[in-house]
DNA sequence: GAGGCCGGAATTATCGATAATTTACTTTTA
DNA sequence: TAAAAGTAAATTATCGATAATTCCGGCCTC
């Protein structure tokens, strides 16, 4: 129990005003895959300030290395320190931010080498995943993956750069979240964060073209539902795509 | 430039009180594979806590569903909220708690399923990783392998699981390592975190023996430098471990 | 006596201040 | 004049209070 100190500590009638937010609202037009139930994210001013600082990340807002003040920002956000240091502690777990004792957090930089390791992993986690999928649930999601092919390659037309980004995820994350494993969809999108706020950096018109009809063969061996073959060309897809630019 | 209101804001020499956590101290016997410089560990209250809770979680001192109280905690470690929030936001991010807006948050229940799936991937992340060791630095570590394999020899035939536990999880960490990915061992050792909390409910002694022979074929499939049959063998390694108690 | 409506207690979320530490700059000293 | 030593400013880390929300139990209503 825990000990009756002071007089009773909270008695008020719950009827105040609204935080003021003024300046996260606007920053968050809520576009985007909505994550979650749209509202799960609003809840908090926490919740709204990750969500925000993750979003100028993986816009380039924010460089690798910049440093980001928790206060100037705080001010920026019409908050407190507190939500935004809460926020910065969930996004450098995640290893989007890297902070060192009374020297700032700043955007942590993304070595070659590991976004390499990234690649590589993420081309034999989409292996496996591939191989994991039910007959059943890939005949039921088919049409959307071939779908996604096709705007990758009118995104691709048109110079559609975000377009092209978003729906080359969505691809490659439905694919996986068809296999009968969460744990490994997570692990996925793990990399998949990691990677993001890299990749505005180096994307091609040239390389966009290219990519959009490197997903042909996968569609085609995922309709023929073969999975060990979708598999093996999922991972050297990973290989060259990675090869690309290194 | 941030705006230079009011009068300076600090200009005190620091010479004050170290923080207290009398209760924060004592039970951080700084035992366990200590996981960095363990300088690094105690520089800020935050991690401090985050390090205890973690520890008190896999050690079944919080169970899993338990509700853990901000100010509870921060009273017993003679802090404020702040701090303990934070690591909150660290642990909830790394999946070994829970919270709900305005409900409190309590240590992450795992779900049978999901633990299975954990071992499930688990098992082809090592598959993966044997397979890309370096016959070089195989042969420098082969002889720690072997060394972990008797010591969990001998763990089981004195009854230490804590002993067991240990050197089981680091015979399998040391073959991860050795893949030249090190986002591959961050990967693997995000799924070991979530399942150590489980791990203690259900060692049993008969199985100890079982899972310390279990480990013999792939060491010697090791010796051999067949890194394909490890990767097999490690794969199955976890699937059978699976089965034993599901 | 089932459901709805207070009122208070407990707890989380946020705030505004203060303490601790680093950094950059100035001054001193050899 | 270069190193050392001090000093102010900037920023992070932590604190102690307050606001917001949920939870629970009694009381009323029908």
């Amino acid at each position: 129990m825990p000990k009756a100190d002071a007089v009773n500590p909270r008695t008020t009638p719950a009827l105040r005003r609204k935080p003021d937010l003024a300046l996260v609202e606007p920053s968050l037009p809520l576009e985007q895959t909505a994550p979650k139930a749209t509202e799960e994210i609003y809840k908090s001013v926490r919740d709204r300030i990750r969500w925000t600082l993750l979003k100028r990340i993986s816009e380039g807002v924010y460089r690798p290395g910049e440093r980001l003040k928790e206060l100037k920002l705080a001010q920026e956000f019409h908050v407190s320190q507190a939500p935004v240091r809460e926020a910065f502690r969930e996004l450098e777990t995640l290893g989007v931010l890297i902070s060192e004792h009374y020297r700032g957090t700043r955007v942590r930089e993304i070595s070659n080498r590991e976004t390499q390791e990234a690649y590589h992993l993420r081309g034999y986690l989409e292996e496996i995943a591939a191989q994991l999928i039910p007959l059943e649930r890939l005949q039921d999601e088919i049409a959307n993956i071939e779908a996604l092919q096709e705007t990758m390659r009118g995104a691709a037309l048109s110079g559609d750069m975000d377009g092209f980004a978003r729906a080359n995820v969505q691809f490659h994350r439905t694919i996986v979240s068809l296999a009968p494993n969460q744990m490994l969809l997570k692990v996925w999108e793990s990399l998949e964060i990691g990677m993001r706020s890299q990749l505005t950096l180096q994307k091609k018109l040239s390389t966009m073209h290219l990519l959009a009809e490197l997903h042909q063969p996968i569609v085609d061996s995922l309709k023929l539902q073969d999975l060990k073959q979708t598999g093996v060309l999922l991972r050297e897809h990973s290989f060259s795509f990675l090869k690309e630019w290194t």
